[in-house]
DNA sequence: GATGGTTGCTAAACCGGTTTGCTAAACCGG
DNA sequence: CCGGTTTAGCAAACCGGTTTAGCAACCATC
């Protein structure tokens, strides 16, 4: 056991908590009405400076702060914005993704003096969570197209951006050109040589449904599959039959859904992973074979996380502007929540771009199409 | 520019936003009492079945949703733990720590169905950020023993779970034996015959008041330091001039600071890092300068993250359970929620342990000191 | 000494729900 | 047909603040 306890606990259960002091309480000690506390903080103009000095000091000794709760309900506003993700938390943050993500949103609604809430589906729903959640406006993260609660959410009335989901015309949206990005990540592999190439893709895999629409449309996954699909048209080369496999977007999905593709027989020369954590996986995967990298094996991650230059080798993938995608879509949010700015269904899109480093490469000995591979 | 933009601002200020529901309103159109609908919803077997259904129906086609924040006010309880960071979260979330800690947090919270807000300073005020804050109670890390705002922050009574920082009798508490885990580290370089060492300490460096108080007692930073100490005393070793060195929790942070430290001529053949983030980022800095780790340099991190395996070599560092810190933080916060259980001032504290990887080795030429003792 | 304008504060309404009495009608057995 | 119990739903109080409307006292005018 990795724990050591030292349990002091001091049961002074004896003291009651001290119910917090209500604003009728320090009116009262005051000898003041209500009014006059409030105005007291809040416009202390509207009161002769000793009388507003002496409520604040009686506040003082008497511990008060004014209910957050109850002032959220008369300002009809939180000052809060949401971070909705349709994973548990804690699987998402399990993606380093999703903390450069949250980075970004964070910048922009810590400067404006929102609070930022984290929204996950409540024992299973993500419509409950909604229900509670109390925040002016929300961030929708990697929502799957196909998701059955999308229309509750929509329901809820609540101003939304989505964040790289097919977009809906009333709402804001914010996505990355992942087709492009797809499309230079596999014609990279293709075009140093590799005709044998393994895809990950990231969690909801969903049977092979995948191109669903157009470049725009669909889940994140289904426009990079498009996109790698499109490269493989090029160069005329097909996926062996297995060669589409799922990984969650983690390092330990990476790393088992390779080992798994292994057992199988299958025997890439390139991967083609959706994430940089799953990448990195890989990476951890193809040494524990024995494989090097890049030149046993070479492998394209997505997202360009920060953690790609530290890999061994440092990670060839695509680049998104992850962190200016959390900043872009707050302030977006924001905008959509200042009254009078009829700015509600604007749609972003921002470029991707491959960044090649180190673990690409040629082929050991190139595939000869039809003839076994290494 | 890495943007490209399709605005297609659907600009219909004309529809107003219809203003949401309210439980008056859906009275008023099922024609019922306003405590009718409440039953409908939290208490049917109050009313006869079809009323309900009906009511039911009539708050659905006006898409009624009880306003959550009302609702908290009556509830007398937010449902929502806080996790307050002293830095800008932004900041924050530039350390995988932070994420990792966070991942700990809302496995618990999530299973309970709590909600998670993140707090950061308001403005630069962390009492008016914890003013504005919804929450049942708040787990706070990373707070440092001499930050000007703990007082305010322990006046507002809101039940707290300190996380590494010097406990409050009255709070409950969690922590890891810094202490124990910096002496193993320190221990192991300079049993590989180092003796050139650079120690890279956590963003709050202030001055050198870093033997603060016991084992226990002063910051993170100083229980770190404190424990180096303590190995370099057993060797008799010294710090040279400027070999404690500040350099932020995040890979660029450590990055810099090695680099600065080179220039400024230091040439360490081991470092002391108290963040795995900040020995990334000299993992980094050394291969610029064309220096082979461990065999030019070695390098100790501190928290032994995820990313640890996948640099290159992989970080020999001090394993803290820092998922499971969370958990535990948000376990006991949630213990003292729970009416009734007098448990307040619980404190624990969990183990550390050094983990050898690959980026640490014997000096190229044993420091001559003593000579040898590879 | 009535008129009018400030100043300083209060009472009451309000935010949008939940919950606690309470009443009126329906139901029941005798 | 009566008294007692259930059932169904309502009015009002409440959660803890903010804000509006207005009152009383004070001062200056004319």
């Amino acid at each position: 056991m990795e724990e050591r306890v030292s349990e002091r606990v001091s049961d002074r259960s004896s003291d009651p908590p001290a119910p917090r002091a209500r604003i009728a309480d320090v009116a009262r000690e005051a000898g003041v009405s209500k009014a006059a506390v409030s105005f007291a903080f809040n416009s202390p103009e509207r009161l002769k400076p000793q009388t507003a000095e002496r409520i604040r000091q009686v506040a003082l000794t008497l511990g008060y702060r004014p209910h957050p709760v109850a002032r959220m309900l008369t300002a009809g506003s939180t000052a809060t914005l949401g971070i909705l993700s349709p994973n548990p938390l804690a699987q998402a943050f399990a993606n380093p993704f999703f903390a450069l993500f949250a980075e970004g949103v964070s910048a922009v609604t810590e400067d404006r003096g929102f609070g930022l809430l984290f929204i996950s589906p409540l024992h299973g729903s993500l419509e409950r969570a909604m229900e509670r959640a109390t925040v002016d406006g929300v961030i929708v993260i990697g929502l799957d197209h196909h998701h059955p609660e999308v229309e509750a959410i929509r329901r809820t009335g609540v101003p939304t951006v989505l964040v790289d989901a097919p977009a809906w015309p009333e709402h804001g949206a914010i996505a990355v050109d992942d087709t492009a990005g797809a499309l230079a990540a596999a014609t990279h592999l293709l075009e140093l040589g590799h005709r044998d190439l393994l895809v990950l893709t990231m969690e909801p895999s969903e049977s092979q449904d995948v191109d669903a629409a157009g470049s725009e449309g669909g889940s994140v996954m289904s426009r990079r599959m498009r996109g790698y699909r499109l490269a493989l048209e090029d160069y005329e080369v097909k996926l062996g039959a297995g060669s589409i496999r799922q990984a969650p977007a983690t390092f330990e999905g990476g790393e088992a859904a390779f080992l798994r593709a292994w057992e199988d027989g299958l025997r890439p020369t390139g991967v083609l992973s959706m994430s940089d954590a799953a990448a990195a996986g890989v990476l951890q995967a193809a040494r524990h074979l024995g494989l090097s990298v890049p030149n046993d094996l070479s492998i394209v991650g997505f997202d360009d996380l920060p953690l790609t230059r530290f890999t061994d080798p440092p990670l060839t993938t695509v680049h998104q502007p992850v962190r200016r995608k959390g900043e872009e879509a707050a302030r977006m949010l924001l905008r959509a929540l200042s009254p009078g700015s009829g700015r509600v269904g604007e749609h972003r899109v921002l470029e991707t771009r491959l960044v090649v480093r180190r673990s690409t490469a040629p082929p050991r000995q190139p595939s000869q199409e039809v003839i076994g591979d290494g």
